[in-house]
DNA sequence: TGTACATCAGTGAACGCGCGTTCACTGATGTAC
DNA sequence: TGTACATCAGTGAACGCGCGTTCACTGATGTAC
């Protein structure tokens, strides 16, 4: 028993390292020059030995995408719990700003997620969808809890939604049971808009050549986000 | 002399057909998997053939990514171009519109100029920068008219920046002849990112299955930016 | 505890493939007189 | 207008490369008695 957990121990080691030989591929190539071959070279291990760990490419790359979307809602979770429970502000602004240093932090997973598909890759569908769901789920229940509080406040215009969104909205709280009106769902999508723009313009060196300071830009927009909703941020 | 232009005209003709066989194999394959062979197999012509007309695959590939900056900027002006020139929300609308339709239209050659990087593909570095800056300029130039003309009303904050971003903003503006003060471009920026992150998310349908009408999404957003600055479109 | 056996990790050769790029070449098209 | 020549577009073979994946295999590690 001990030994039998000793192997798998050893195969989950053996697991991570791949993955981690893959993600440093991917930052010195490019996610999409993602390859068996060359994890397997700085693995000092031949190519089909990674065979015994992954059914194939696919099955490493899916992986990986799971793993992204997982390790930034982790990472917003753990940022969001030292905040007291009633400062809704500062859970959201601290979300937020988890967001986007885990972004910064590993560039290239979010390029996997976010980014262009990798070319010859097929994604299983179903599989991704749970993870890539946990970050905007925080987000809902951090407003769905200032709502419930009384303390939210939203622009008017948020309660007068298209009825092709407000219809939308419905179906999809109802569905991945947020429990939520839709107006909620609305300022969780508008921050996530908001935010990817500025996340995906930095992330390619697209955003410091035109504003000098991107993560005092980043944080003076969420910021200004949460005072449009009645949440004042301390700091 | 006749005849001269006529070989030139051929040769044109194929240089264009050369890229809309890239286009439609980006489209088709995913930006990363753009090679001369398989342009050249669309074409039913050797691979060695498109030598004549491209010193290498960079080269093509630099072609590509400033035929895009410059149709977008184009899709843009054109747009904006129809509207009367006192109606600054109406050209601020107009173009935003039409930038988000020519990304829709053309969705890998977005892809290409602010997704990942095609990897291999070393950018030849100032070549697309002016080609780049186009759509920028043209926003700048609403604003100013509109702030030009004391229509322009900013919420407070934008003329309260910090520090860092302030002076690059200052720095820019002259650099790049825009002549405005830095609120103006600071604006630009921000209607830049969100509209970015609007359109990233639908482009690789993230966005859809979240707010149910992306257009309308879109254009909500883009109607409440031009009035956070008092300009109130008509429509 | 010792031995026979099963399980597992990893190897090395091989497959068929597509890639960018070079080179010497063949015809066709245009130019100069 | 007719002819000799230069320019150009495109060919076909070849190069060296890296890729994902398969297969039969060898040792090492763990298991059962």
């Amino acid at each position: 028993m001990a030994k039998q957990n000793k192997r798998q121990e050893q195969r989950d080691a053996t697991i991570e390292a791949i993955k981690a030989a893959a993600r440093q591929q991917m930052a010195s190539e490019g996610t999409a020059s993602l390859s068996l071959r060359a994890i397997a070279r700085l693995l000092d291990v031949t190519a089909p030995a990674l065979y015994r760990y992954f059914a194939d490419r696919d099955d490493l790359i899916t992986d990986l995408i799971v793993d992204a979307f997982n390790a930034i809602a982790d990472a917003m979770v753990e940022a969001e719990a030292e905040v007291a429970r009633d400062d809704y502000a500062g859970r959201l602004l601290t979300a937020m700003l988890a967001y986007r240093r885990w972004a910064m932090e590993h560039r290239t997973d979010f390029q996997l997620i976010y980014g262009n598909p990798i070319p010859g890759y097929n994604a299983p569908g179903e599989i991704t969808v749970e993870a890539a769901t946990r970050a905007f789920r925080l987000v809902i229940d951090i407003l769905g809890a200032a709502n419930a509080a009384g303390i939210l406040q939203p622009p008017p215009e948020t309660f007068d939604l298209p009825a092709s969104i407000e219809a939308h909205l419905v179906w999809l709280s109802e569905q991945d049971g947020y429990h939520q009106p839709p107006f909620v769902l609305y300022i969780t999508v508008v921050g996530w808009a908001r935010i990817h723009g500025m996340i995906m313009l930095e992330i390619f060196d697209n955003l410091d050549p035109v504003i000098g300071d991107s993560e005092a830009f980043y944080r003076r927009e969420v910021t200004s986000l949460c005072k449009s909703m009645n949440l004042i941020p301390k700091s």
